[in-house]
DNA sequence: TATACCTATGTAGCAGGCTACTTGACTAGC
DNA sequence: GCTAGTCAAGTAGCCTGCTACATAGGTATA
């Protein structure tokens, strides 16, 4: 189960990032730079691969803050252990990426 | 000249790199853990893109230090502006990558 | 009521990045 | 003389990343 995936600078950049708490496309757009063109496909290989898993968001939700849905990453088991394992490739990464402000439990769901 | 080229984050990260003191290749390689096939193909563009030049190092520099000659290389000042724009774009690679120990003379020739 | 901007996700097609391998010289172990 | 390791540069071919554009609802402004 995804034990010898390898992970690209900007795969790993990309985990890294949904793991500090930039848990939604755009706000992985923001956070590092790089363009929606890099960042939705990369986190469709990455879901393919097992490593991350998306949820949408409640409609009700995007309506209330007058906004589109956000479509929602966390990491899986085999995400985080392949993360640490791009740490000692990409030690760069590591302290690069702040941690989020804590979200309210109603932008979690 | 160059005034409208546009890094990559890759190309981005070598540039600083490069200016940073690792001026080789292979020192490169080692600071970024980018691999070869990523690392010598981008550099041929910085270059043909006249952002860095090159020049080889003297062979008996390389045969009195008992290894392969090394391509040296350094930022052109299109190459300067272009990297201190790329530094708007991704903000996180300004503080990434130390300044080198300065060389001794006969190295940087 | 058109134009522009913001948040958010997404894709086509081409340029760029990565894996695996090569070359070559030199060092070390057996 | 064989195998393996190191430093250094390089390439073929496939996969990934980026530019430019699309979609879609919202706000703003003139």
């Amino acid at each position: 189960m995804a034990e010898g995936v390898k992970l690209s600078h900007t795969a790993a950049m990309i985990l890294q990032a949904v793991n500090a708490g930039y848990v939604y496309g755009f706000s992985v757009m923001e956070m590092t730079g790089l363009p929606s063109g890099t960042v939705y496909p990369a986190m469709r290989r990455l879901e393919r691969d097992e490593l991350i898993l998306s949820h949408w968001e409640d409609q009700k939700i995007a309506d209330a803050e007058q906004r589109p849905p956000r479509k929602y990453y966390k990491l899986t088991r085999a995400g985080k252990t392949t993360l640490e394992a791009s740490h000692k490739r990409y030690p760069l990464l590591v302290k690069l990426i702040p941690i989020e402000e804590p979200m309210h439990e109603k932008e979690r769901v």
